[in-house]
DNA sequence: TGAAATATTTAGATAAGACTAAAAATGAGC
DNA sequence: GCTCATTTTTAGTCTTATCTAAATATTTCA
């Protein structure tokens, strides 16, 4: 069982892989997890003999596929909770954050699965970010949203354009978006609405603007099934 | 701040305070707290340190104003909690206390008022233990209540008999008890109704019969008004 | 009252997780 | 390819919380 401290780093290797980074280096992450490089290494060091991630020695860190179960756990229970927050307990989203970091950390499969069916099997968490189901994997989302708003945190693929403007298809071609590209949303900036989204076939990470945001229609790259509570089929 | 393991310990000490216990012993707290004394003894040493309690040598410890403030608190969100999992995501009133020990340790003021809020005010959890206010003392509850139905854990004054008859008040005078005797109640036995009181005055502890029980009218020793949330008046 | 039993504290280890300072490996620029 | 800046790891220390074993205080009761 992990302790709240090696919580808290296999969250943010999995944020950090999210993010598009797939070797995480060991200064981002004692950043993200706010200690000193030498703590993380210890950290890793540790992390590594419980085979929850995959440390090379001075080139990076990734998550196992055990370390990744516990993270999207986490990140289920962090968005589980936050929804609560607010739905319930009349919290803005913007204040919610703090409580559900020491509540993501409690660590009940039944607990988790009931608020869940209390919570009426939300997809995604007042920021718009996607929940993960209690099989580790994303929920699909509903078909065909506009990139502008779709859920942060899982794979889209390019379904359509709203606009079918020469000019606009031309300006696509430049920033390498096509029908079929597949990307992650990883951020919308509050400032102008515009979206960060990492490519998953070349790893790049681009700033699209809000015109262009809005007139893409996008899908969930791979839907999974819905699984409802309760869940025979899950493995743990 | 106290760590998990220091509000464990504390809520410990005030159980055993509740049950009677005015000098807790190392020994005795070490039971409750499933450690061994020579961990109790280091500990008592740190939360003496801290002023939380009063610790003389070999001669058993009290928690002080403050340390008896903050177990307080544990304790009221930790039967907040359970109210919540039992009316809301459906446990069964036997399920919730080990996932309540963990929510307990979730300090956050706004959130825990937002719940109490939420929860309706309850004054009681699920398993008929008063649940104290923000303020840190315990709610009033209804006037008049027959001690077979009280609620443990807080101070009880005998307003009155149910049944009138010279062989049950020369019953009573022989418990010792008579119209104004203070007591708390500490456990209701699940086996035969038989209720289990402290009273304050002498510090005894006596198993009083269902028959008993259910033929003496209580009322809070000292009632406190209920206070609302928010509450301006909480000094904290 | 004094020996035996019991309770409590101290001493010494261990583990997790954090830190600073120093050493070692990597990578960039010339 | 060598030097220098950066990154990462190691070494050594600290704190909290735990343990076992040993020492000490208290209590019991013959």
């Amino acid at each position: 069982m992990p302790t709240v401290s090696v919580e808290n780093y296999l969250k943010a290797i999995l944020y950090l892989h999210e993010e598009g980074t797939a070797q995480v280096s060991t200064t981002e992450l004692a950043a993200r997890v706010k200690a000193t490089p030498a703590s993380t290494s210890a950290m890793l060091k540790r992390l590594g003999e419980r085979q929850w991630v995959e440390h090379k020695r001075y080139r990076g860190v990734r998550l196992t596929e055990e370390g990744k179960r516990i993270a999207m756990d986490i990140l289920r229970r962090h968005r589980l909770w936050e929804c609560f927050l607010v739905d319930h307990l009349g919290f803005d989203w913007d204040e919610v954050h703090e409580i559900a970091e020491e509540l993501e950390h409690i660590n009940s499969r039944d607990l988790t699965n009931r608020l869940d069916a209390f919570l009426g099997f939300p997809k995604l968490d007042p920021h718009g970010d996607a929940i993960p189901g209690p099989n580790g994997r994303f929920r699909s989302v509903a078909a065909r949203t506009l990139l502008s708003e779709a859920p942060k945190g899982l794979e889209l693929v390019v379904v359509g354009v709203v606009d079918g403007r020469d000019a606009f298809l031309r300006h696509l071609g430049v920033l390498g978006i096509a029908l079929g590209t597949r990307m992650t949303l990883q951020a919308r900036h509050a400032f102008d609405g515009s979206a960060e989204v990492h490519f998953s076939s070349t790893g790049d990470v681009q700033t699209l603007s809000p015109s262009v945001a809005s007139r893409l229609w996008v899908d969930q790259s791979n839907p999974e099934p819905i699984i409802v509570f309760p869940d025979p089929d899950d493995p743990r």
